[in-house]
Parts: C-alpha cells; sequence; structure tokens
DNA sequence: CGAAACTTGATAACAATTCTCATTTTATTT
DNA sequence: AAATAAAATGAGAATTGTTATCAAGTTTCG
C-alpha cells in the first residue's frame, strides 16, 4: 500500500511568515487571502502575493492553520439532488458519495444553534478509499 | 427584509441542454466541467465551452442538478484548527462558525458506513445570518 | 407568421492561485 | 566568524477554471 504523504520540508524561521500568521489571528476570522493582502500591505512595508500564498499554504500543510474550501480547484456536478453527501479520496480524487444518515437533522440543528435560515448544506470528507487502501494506487 | 433572490428566466428548450443533462446523467458521477466537455466533444459534433458552462449554471439554480463545491470562489483560512464548521451568508457572503456538536460522531459514522480511513471533514452551511434577517441588506 | 425572449459559439476577459528564477535569509558546519 | 547548504523572498509571467460579450441562430406563443 503507497499512499503518498506530502512531503514538510522543514521550516525555517522568516519574518514574514511571523507577519503573515500573526495578522491571520488578530484580525478577523477567516479571511480570504486578499484580505490578508491588503492588511499586510499596509503594516508591513511590502509583502508579495506570493510569498503570503506560499505560507498560508504551508502553514496550512503543517496543521497550523486550516485553509476552509470545499474541493480543490474546480466544481464536479452530480445530477442526484437527493440529499447526500461527498467523499473525495485524496490519494486518486474520485468523488464518492456518502448517505445523509451520518449527520441526522444536521440543518435542524444548525438552525437551532444560530438562528440563522439555513438552506443548505454540504458535508465533504476527505481520506483515502478503499481502492486506494488495498491497491496502493 | 430585502433578500434577493435569484431571478430566474423561463428555460425554453434547447438541444445542447439536453445532451448536457443525458451526458450528465448516463456517465461517471460528479464529473467536472471538463471531463464532460471531452465527452460531450465526442459524441456531439461541436459544443462550446461557454454554453456548457451556462447550461451547468441554468440547471443548478434551477435544482435539476447540484453544483458541488465548497465556497464560491476563493479559499477562506482559519487560525482556529478545533474542529468547526462554516456558514456563509448568501446575502452578505460572511463566514461563521458552527460548533461541531451539530453532528455528533461524524467521521466515525462516515468510516463506519464506508470502511475509509477518513482525515477530515468539513460542513459549509448556506443561508442567510441573523443580521440580514433583521437588516434587510 | 412575426415579435420577443432565449440560446449559441467563438473568443476575450477575469480572478484566484501557482510557477519561475535570480537574489537574500536563515541554519549548519567548520 | 567564514563557508556552505537549505529555505524564503519579490516581481512578474503563466496557468486554470470560469464568466462576459456580442452577433447570429432558435424556440415560444399570440
Amino acid at each position: 500500500m503507497r499512499i503518498v504523504i506530502k512531503f514538510r520540508a522543514k521550516m525555517n524561521y522568516s519574518k514574514q511568515r511571523e507577519n503573515i500568521l500573526n495578522t491571520l489571528k488578530e484580525n478577523v476570522v477567516h479571511p480570504t487571502a486578499e484580505y490578508l493582502y491588503d492588511i499586510l500591505k499596509k503594516e508591513n512595508s511590502n509583502i508579495s502575493l506570493a510569498t503570503l500564498y506560499r505560507n498560508l499554504n504551508q502553514l496550512a500543510e503543517n496543521g497550523i492553520i486550516k485553509k476552509i474550501d470545499g474541493l480543490e480547484s474546480s466544481s464536479h456536478y452530480d445530477h442526484n439532488t437527493h440529499e447526500h453527501y461527498h467523499f473525495i479520496c485524496d490519494n486518486c480524487k474520485k468523488v464518492y458519495d456518502i448517505s445523509a444518515d451520518v449527520a441526522p437533522n444536521l440543518v435542524k440543528k444548525a438552525q437551532e444553534e444560530t438562528g440563522f435560515t439555513i438552506t443548505n448544506s454540504d458535508i465533504v470528507f476527505h481520506g483515502i478509499c478503499n481502492n486506494c487502501k488495498n491497491k496502493g494506487e
């Protein structure tokens, strides 16, 4: 079973990375890269957009921050519109269906907790599918 | 309270849309637009990529198919790495936190159902937040 | 039929993100 | 502290997925 684990280069200290992490912690939660960039530009003389993205990815890969986004790049389309969720294999990238039973009354509970009007819920699981676990592909 | 509901133009019949929908139904589940485009190009003399995207969006807006993607365009970053979920207000686009309690044992249940190794789960709710409901903004 | 509304293809435009590469920092070894 | 290797940076080009534009073709319905 050959499952590729992302190689983690050692992280050296860097002023820019420190700035990015602090800015992320001290400001609005869940900012986009663009939002962070604007703040960083003001406070911190100059930083490259590439540096920002590079560091956000690195921090996320190392579990220091979390990147919030459903799928990786492109959208997928599904003709099955019944309530159900999805699992994406990080190895083969296939998208599997997961029954809605795994989270009963999900919307109802979330509405009760927040008072928001909730029209939709999506769950995306990530991991390794059985095929990849067995075949090591 | 002024909540903008997307205007739905009437859908006339169109050969291309029919082809797209059939291709989506008769093939691999959850394809990307690119995947569909390749099939359609082969089977169906010519179709424009723009037409494909236009129709996929239209079909999704009318609930005939489902578009699977977590957030809209750009990723958001979160320094809170504890298990919790997110709600995106379709009106003001703010991202709110939702406690993990709304889906107890989520990963465990999904693992039991599938046998997959699940490393991560993301839930994204959509709807209208209280602020927007009250202020009508 | 004939007008109004809808759809199409081709291509330009766009936004978010990643890549390239020469230079600079940081860490490690002597 | 000098030499060397490894990692980080900035600037901008490049890539990717998707949407906008617009003139021409279709569908709908009175």
